[in-house]
DNA sequence: GACCAGGACCATT
DNA sequence: AATGGTCATGGT
């Protein structure tokens, strides 16, 4: 199927450290979309999918937040000069994730770093695919599925001594698969204290997780790259706790600070900000 | 071989 | 409430 996408920019959506279950193949990009290997090429204003019916589309103009008009997002960077450069970055935008596999993926993420995240991933995904019974397609673990495996496969599969977390947060969310829409119905203070009491969620995955999977855009996930383009442009260069840092973008920012941190972020890692 | 990575957790103050 | 040490693993 072929989308009209204008200010849309698909390698910067997925190279912006907010999925990790992308690979690139030769001019273009390999990701699941709904459950489906999906390969994904932009051309200018045009983005082409692969591996759907023209019926979709509508699904697929959600999952990457097509329709949302991001002036408010370019005002804001334009107003904030030391985040004017940020402004090249323009077309990125936050996808909608599967709930349980943003959650998963951000447990995976702490202290870690994107390459090896990925990494970890492909070998999650090629595992539990191999031993199911329809091997289908390569598709991210369910909650059940993992909750079912054991903390030494998962270490085996390289998460360390993110592991058990993991694995206990798996078994939780199987055994109260209504607890993610309860975050989902729920505004952000009280979503946030769901996520953050599952083990290996502190408050900066917790963020991660209601700004990618659950699409709270007021959430400001505060990272070592945040924490230093914000400490370089807001706070003189001084030692800042992350909570302060934290408190300072919603209050700044407020329901678009989510929009505003991924355009941070980005742009700190690229070294333009 | 130290240091870092989209931090969380626990003990101590 | 705030700070410091520790935790796997692979890349630089």
């Amino acid at each position: 199927m072929k989308i009209y996408t204008p200010d849309f920019n698909l390698q910067k959506t997925i190279e912006s450290g907010q999925v990790f279950g992308y690979t690139r193949e030769n001019g273009h990009f390999v990701g699941n979309l709904f459950g489906r290997p999906t390969r994904l090429r932009q051309e200018g204003d045009e983005l082409f999918v692969d591996g759907h019916e023209p019926a979709a589309k509508k699904r697929v103009r959600e999952y990457f937040d097509l329709d949302r008009d991001l002036n408010f997002l370019y005002s804001i960077l334009k107003e904030e000069v030391p985040l004017r450069p940020a402004l090249d970055l323009r077309g990125l935008r936050l996808i909608r994730q599967d709930p349980w596999e943003a959650m998963a993926c951000f447990i995976i993420s702490s202290n870690n770093n994107i390459k090896r995240i990925q990494g970890i991933w492909k070998n999650l995904v090629q595992y539990f695919a191999k031993r199911r019974r329809h091997p289908g397609s390569e598709v991210f673990p369910t909650a059940k599925e993992i909750a079912s495996s054991h903390e030494s496969i998962l270490r085996e599969l390289g998460l360390g001594y993110r592991a058990p977390f993991l694995l206990h947060s798996a078994k939780f969310v199987a055994a109260n698969p209504e607890t993610l829409q309860c975050i989902r119905e729920a505004g952000y203070e009280e979503a946030k204290q769901r996520v953050i009491s599952f083990p290996g969620i502190g408050p900066k995955v917790a963020d991660c997780v209601l700004l990618y999977g659950f699409q709270k855009y007021d959430a400001f996930p505060v990272d070592v790259w945040v924490l230093r383009a914000m400490r370089k442009h807001y706070f003189r260069n001084r030692r800042v706790a992350e909570a302060k840092v934290h408190a300072f973008g919603q209050k700044r920012w407020g329901k678009h600070a989510g929009y505003v941190q991924q355009y941070l972020f980005f742009g700190a890692k690229s070294g333009i900000l």
